[in-house]
DNA sequence: TCTTTACATGAAAACGATTACATTAAATTA
DNA sequence: TAATTTAATGTAATCGTTTTCATGTAAAGA
């Protein structure tokens, strides 16, 4: 079925170099050579195999894209952000992810030792010493997704976690006049999480309002640990008014605490979020939260990517940081 | 940085015939020949590079995901199910869509012609002609995930699309005790949404109940759609108790409506749904809906198709029909 | 007309693995 | 002991493409 680039060679009655070069607009062949191979070529519906290719140059038009997880509209918009870039730039997308026993080191070897992916995309909530050797020695170009700019060898992208969450709760404060505020954080070693609980704690001080300690929770970025965590604030005896949880998922969580004590959003306590995830715009009310650019961030992430791979003298290793919105609701009622 | 075969095999003072026998476990060689090249493999970290290897044996460890667009939960899930069977088996996942201008046809042939991938998943709601013959003159295992079996010369995998929305107007009816039923359909070209609304009909006769066809709307998929239709069923003149919409965007399409048109669910109305979103339990009430298993669907067809690809003689093909599950909600009362 | 230059194309090597076939050495049989 | 079989390894071809280098031809200059 699939013709190869002897046969063609054969049928227009030139050699193989003779195609190869004519396909990838060599400047050496004569416009009619170019022509008679083109048209032969579209007539026998050749494509040149992608593997030999990539095997001979060296280079590879598949971008591997690894993440903490597969799961989510979050890493599934990151995906179509990539996916809409390759697309439109004749590249491929293999996404891998370090879920189950797998870790993130692993999946990058892989991606890096066997030849398959000319680049890769790695979105992780945080580099530990294995990963961050494995970029330093690292022969491919790499963009790294990050809640934190740790890593100067690589390209990067940064969330403004830490301005999101000091502006959110800036304006918890000063705009619905709130000051006992809670917050129930991600994971510690996310440094997204860390981020974020940076910005509610620097925002608290700037205003004066001193940190209330018991009043900061770690939780898990699952509904399930938002519900554990602020089941915990709310049967504090002296409980907080506003509960900021470090991602929408938790805020959930915090949803599903109200309905089970028989409590009501907004009025007996209010509740805001992080990422602004499809569902938030469901509950009711409204989750007030901050949305992150996470499409647009997929699809910066491939263009660098792409450029870096296309480019063979390296310039400066490029690092963007994209601001979050914010995303008023009814979960957060003013002061009166 | 990577070794090559040739390097590893004058280390162990071999042939690379040697090597690449002992790393592929052929009996021929001794047993202390394999664990002197595989000792030295691991100290020297070699790793075949998989680009020649699939070169050369003309198969690819690489599974393309084709997929009508990249969007929603609802294909994040069967990414991640596609992904962990890859990932357990040694395999790759690469994801591609016909989002935008793009057709599944042309997707598919990317992946047939180019010799990058070994096998294909493909979800799509309709099998057209173009791509029907593709199908049939291609050499590349193949798993087919659709609304409804329409094509026998690939294993294939439906959603019991029928059956699902049977039960559920049948639970509507005779569990709730409600008549007046409305319908918003999907796409009409697409094969979900006729199986679907064939349930819906199906069952309305079943039970001695005339269909109105003025209460069978056609939808979009999404919740701008499920808006409209909705709106439209609401300000008749008669209007239904139910509104069974295809999917659960176009039933939170009606959530909105209802907002708007401040009405209450379920107490003026009541609403059911399809594909039982990560979205639909925070929803208020909880809706009413079938959950599809789609991440099991995932791990199905990529095991199927990882099977086919291991296999040369051609069983018969497979075809499997997934069932739904009814989940309750609150956006449906028992009729008083 | 002869040499030089430029240009278009061809011949052949290369990439890293697998594998059919050849070869060698050891073991078995006569 | 010589002949034959068997087991383990080596040699070299192969896959489809790109690319270096060589070649031949036409145009330009002397």
């Amino acid at each position: 079925m699939t013709i190869t680039i002897k046969e063609l060679a054969q049928k227009c009655g030139v050699s193989t170099a003779t195609i190869s070069r004519a396909l990838n607009d060599d400047p050496c062949v004569t416009k009619e050579t170019k022509e008679k191979v083109l048209s032969m070529a579209a007539e026998l519906n050749y494509k040149p195999n992608l593997l030999a290719r990539s095997f001979v140059t060296k280079k590879s038009n598949i971008i591997g894209l690894v993440m903490p997880d597969i799961h989510g509209e979050f890493f599934m918009e990151l995906i179509h952000g990539v996916d809409e870039v390759c697309y439109l730039n004749k590249y491929y997308t293999m996404v891998s992810s370090s879920h189950g026993k797998r870790s993130t080191a692993e999946a990058i070897i892989d991606f890096m030792s066997r030849g398959i992916v000319g680049g890769i995309i790695l979105m992780t909530p945080a580099i530990d010493d294995e990963v961050r050797k494995l970029l330093r020695l690292n022969q491919l170009p790499t963009v790294v997704i990050s809640g934190k700019r740790d890593f100067d060898k690589c390209d990067s992208i940064s969330i403004d976690n830490y301005n999101g969450a000091y502006s959110l709760t800036d304006y918890i404060i000063n705009v619905k006049k709130f000051k006992k505020i809670a917050h129930i954080s991600g994971p510690l070693n996310n440094n997204d999480a860390i981020q974020r609980q940076r910005g509610y704690i620097n925002a608290l001080e700037d205003n004066g309002i001193a940190v209330n300690k018991n009043w900061i929770v770690e939780g898990d970025f699952t509904t399930f640990g938002g519900q554990a965590a602020s089941t915990k604030l709310l049967k504090m005896k002296e409980r907080p008014e506003i509960i900021f949880a470090s991602n929408d998922m938790m805020a959930i969580g915090c949803y599903i605490t109200a309905r089970q004590l028989n409590m009501k959003i907004p009025v007996d306590f209010g509740v805001a979020g992080f990422d602004d995830i499809f569902a938030s715009q469901f509950l009711n009310p409204r989750l007030t939260t901050l949305h992150v650019p996470i499409y647009e961030l997929g699809k910066e992430a491939a263009t660098i990517l792409i450029q870096r791979m296309n480019k063979t003298e390296m310039a400066d290793f490029k690092h963007i940081t994209v601001p979050t919105e914010l995303i008023p609701g009814g979960s957060i009622l003013p002061k009166h």
